[in-house]
RNA sequence: GGGGUCGUAGUUCAGUUGGUUAGAACGCCGGCCUGUCACGCCGGAGGUCGCGAGUUCGAGUCUCGUCGGCCCCGCCA
């Protein structure tokens, strides 16, 4: 570098260092050859700063600087200079000054980059994948990842300051039967016993409880072979939390407290303590386990009103135990035949069999329904539901918990649609609550809903042999804006609790052994009562930043192909690194 | 596993009912230019229309298959 040493960065010059001699590293960003003179910006990351090539520099100078383009790293030596006041660009942090090039070295030519890398100008996304190093470089990524390292910087400073250690765990470990499908890794030495990369450290934190950590935090990747989603990486990062001797009130207030740090460190202020919801009034009302509490437009029951009808649909359903439900979109009662046709698509797109609506206009109640429900029936409907003049309402009939998440499906993309959303606004909530056990009619088994270690609600302890579909777990999401950010639970710290639920999940005692036994003894030897929970560091980083993809705050995310489109990752092996693991390809 | 959508110059896109030599902007290259900051002006190069079949006298355009991006359903304890 010529023995030069950098004095500044491109962001920092401004009036007061008019007459110094500085010296800045960094890209040619512009080049703009005025021909008797020249103006460089050179980009580092903290800004951009003019260069000046006038008639006076040397003709090394002058020689270099008709040489750079885009993209090329260059070393400037040289005086900053006052503008002139008209020739002052506001727009720019260091608009007051320029540096008249003295020097002018060549750190590092660049080929033309594939892509323009100015912000704004808008690139493909496996074009952007494939040069991550380059998206990288524009503002808006840069600025992304700045505010992830801010995010996980706060998060560390708030759980130590609460008396947390961070502790690592492994990430060659037992694969499990529950829950997601596993990354498996070959054993070399144990040719054909596989590690899995875990889903999360559940176990292991566990154990540091059992440890007597007391309290442990670890800012983790977790690892999940499913299929992917905007939301949805297959390596993800957690904020993952383990407390002993608490209850659920006591993760409540810690993690309310950790997303107010956090966010306070980039200038996002948010309110806590955060409201509650149950799990089946959540599902009852918003039509979802993370309701986007961001706009109102809440599900009604309209049994009670369309009961007695003598409308055959509704009639049947309900006397099958389903339900007849709906909500109210306000102010869309001038919804065209087409926009309810495509309102109906996305219905029965989301498990409806079909989608009742009537629109109740200034003059007139308009509704294929008025001629089975009669007119006076229609509009008890719609003031049950909360509409009125002006209004949409839109039913579905059917069971109880596929009408649910249609309705909540419709009132999600009717706030798209509409503009409901408050881009900026956070909103907070805890689903509590969670059932216990779900039900898989395909697998004719019961399923952990959270995981199989989650603590049964006290009350309902007896229900597990009798009705297991009834039990409450002590298990909580916090959600904001729609997106689950986290999950937890109290954990089970009895050895005989724990047998039992793994029983009601059918692993018989040579299974649970098998998978678990190390665990269950575990449990034997003095297990403080814990729980904990899991965040989405990189949701809450999507979030933070206004993003809607996880490429937004990952450096070199996957594609939804689970494709890294620079390594080219995943790839063959040579035979060789077969032959020593003892694995032979099947064809496919 | 399924549905939707996209794939044309380095990039972002246009391309009519299937019809002559596939266009624009930005970028790139060359020239001119002493106050630009989206510099300006003049000129130029640059295309396996993702890939493979098929229909047709003729395919960027139609059909089938395939690969890839994005979004969604299933899946994600």
């Amino acid at each position: 570098m010529n023995g030069w040493r950098r004095t500044h960065t491109c962001g920092e010059l401004g009036a007061e260092e008019v007459g110094q001699s500085v010296v800045l590293m960094g890209w040619v960003d512009v080049v703009r050859d005025l021909g008797g003179i020249t103006f460089l910006e050179l980009r580092d990351r903290m800004g951009v700063t003019q260069i000046l090539i006038s008639p006076s520099s040397g003709a090394d100078v002058k020689n270099t600087a008709k040489r750079v383009g885009s993209e090329w790293v260059v070393a400037v030596k040289g005086e900053v200079l006052r503008r002139a006041e008209d020739n002052v660009n506001k727009s720019v942090a260091t608009g007051e000054i320029e540096v008249r090039a003295d020097g002018i070295e060549v750190l590092s030519e660049a080929k033309t980059p594939p892509f323009e890398l100015n912000e704004g100008v808008k690139v493909s996304e496996d074009l952007r994948l494939r040069y991550r190093y380059l998206d990288l470089r524009r503002a808006p990524m840069r600025r992304n990842l700045e505010k992830r390292s801010k995010l996980g910087f706060a998060a560390r400073e708030y759980l130590v300051g609460q008396g947390f250690n961070e502790i690592e765990t492994p990430f060659l470990t037992k694969s499990t039967p529950e829950g997601a499908r596993d990354y498996l890794v070959p054993s070399r030495v144990h040719k054909g016993s596989f590690y899995a990369l875990p889903q999360s450290p559940q176990i292991f934190k566990q154990l540091l409880m059992i440890a007597g950590m007391e309290r442990y935090f670890q800012i983790v990747r977790c690892f999940r072979d499913e299929d992917l989603r905007a939301d949805r990486q297959p390596e993800f990062t957690q904020i993952d939390i383990e407390m002993s001797f608490i209850e659920p009130r006591d993760i409540y207030s810690l993690v309310e407290g950790l997303f107010v740090h956090m966010l306070r460190a980039i200038d996002i202020d948010v309110s806590a303590p955060f409201p509650k919801l149950r799990y089946d009034e959540a599902i009852d009302r918003y039509g979802s386990d993370k309701p986007d509490l961001r706009f109102g437009c809440e599900i009604s029951d309209l049994g009670g009103v369309v009961r007695g009808s003598g409308y055959g649909i509704f009639e049947s359903v309900l006397e099958g135990g389903g339900v007849v439900r709906a909500i109210v979109a306000k102010g869309c009662a001038g919804y065209s035949r087409k926009d309810l046709d495509n309102l109906e698509v996305s219905a029965k797109a989301l498990g409806a069999k079909g989608l009742g609506w009537a629109r109740w206009t200034d003059s007139e109640l308009k509704s294929p329904l008025a001629r089975h429900l009669g007119d006076d029936r229609m509009k008890q409907a719609f003031e049950t539901a909360g509409g009125g003049v002006g209004d949409l309402l839109l039913i579905v009939a059917g069971e109880r918990s596929r009408t649910s998440s249609v309705l909540g499906g419709l009132r999600i993309e009717l706030a798209k649609r509409e503009g409901w959303i408050r881009e900026g606004e956070w909103k907070f909530v805890w689903v509590t609550e969670f059932p216990l056990l779900e039900y898989s009619e395909s697998d004719g088994r019961w399923y952990s809903m959270h995981h199989p270690f989650t603590s049964p609600h006290p009350e309902d302890m007896d229900l597990i042999d009798t009705d297991p579909g009834a039990v409450r777990s002590l298990a909580y999401d916090v959600v904001a804006n729609g997106y689950e950010l986290g999950g937890g639970s109290i954990r089970i710290h009895n050895s005989g609790v724990q047998e039992k639920i793994f029983k009601a999940l059918g692993l018989s005692d040579e299974e649970a052994k098998e998978k678990f036994g190390f665990f269950l003894e575990a449990l034997q030897y003095g297990t403080p009562p814990h729980g904990g929970i899991a965040l989405g560091f990189d949701r809450i980083a999507m979030l933070a930043v206004g993003g809607t993809s996880l490429r937004d705050v990952i450096a070199f995310p996957k594609t939804t192909s689970a494709l890294d489109m620079m390594t080219g990752s995943p790839s063959d092996v040579t035979s060789a690194q077969l032959d020593e693991l003892g694995i032979a390809l099947k064809k496919v």
